[in-house]
DNA sequence: ATTACAATTGAGAATAATTCTCATTTTCAT
DNA sequence: ATGAAAATGAGAATTATTCTCAATTGTAAT
């Protein structure tokens, strides 16, 4: 029943370890986009001697079992968020930089046929969004 | 009548510097998205003067004012690529990388009226798809 | 045309994110 | 329990991007 991260982790061939189940854990349990350095902090927090390179190995092992995505969220590095059944996207407030999520089930249903015409398979899609958060159009002037 | 990138640029107050027309140039006249490096190389056959400051300065400018829309298409660096009218998507193969250009108005017209229920203002949109281009998933094997 | 000032540039140093190296440790199938 | 393969920690190395600053240039006003 409970087919977690850690069986997935199994099924394509990567060992469990402590510190894996640890940093999924904790992405798990985080609301918010993680960048490495945060999550290297978080972890650091229960295991004193995981490494960063760690955190960035697994991260990128993470992805590429489709287990986390990565998100250019317009700062000079990446974001990290745990992939769930439910795709959204995420709106960038190119003043303030509040991310704000946003759903749309016939977006992804418009994007999966788009794929599907031009015969792409898709595996994940992704969709950013930037302008002005409510407060940002209130305040312009600043 | 001919409302161009040079005009653009000096509505915004930029100056109209050689560096800057060349840059627009290429960036106008290449069919691909180009990387902060590829747009130096060309740059600097027609300027062999042109420092690669110059290029990252002129990028993040013309992406201030709209004319430049920066892009990750999964590589550790950006790539670039002016506006045009049309706004479309990328479809990033994971195996083999090629990028495919998607368009579908729909989806361009539906995201609007997301940010509209939302009372987000949106500037530009990102699409981002990874999938298996038709070739990788004929030849998945490999 | 000349001037003056702010903006821009080139060159290379500096920084920040990410990846690599390698000796050591750990997981897991046997 | 044992051994091979995979993973880790620590720090060095790499790569993309930004910064610094002296010299140059575009432009608005003369």
């Amino acid at each position: 029943m409970k087919n977690n991260s850690l069986s997935t982790l199994q099924e394509f061939g990567y060992k469990l370890t402590p510190q894996r189940r640890l940093l999924l854990a904790i992405l798990e349990s985080s609301q918010q986009h993680l960048d490495a350095e945060s999550l290297f902090t978080l972890a650091k927090q229960q295991d004193p001697k995981i490494s960063l390179a760690t955190v960035y190995r697994n991260l990128a092992a993470f992805k590429k079992i489709g287990l986390v995505q990565e998100h250019d969220l317009g700062q000079d590095h990446g974001h990290f968020e745990r992939v769930t059944a439910k795709p959204h996207f995420h709106f960038t407030c190119s003043r303030c930089g509040i991310v704000i999520e946003l759903r749309s089930k016939k977006i992804v249903k418009l994007t999966r046929e788009l794929c599907e015409s031009e015969n792409l398979s898709m595996d994940s899609m992704n969709l950013l969004i930037h302008g002005l958060c409510p407060a940002c159009q209130a305040g312009k002037s600043d």
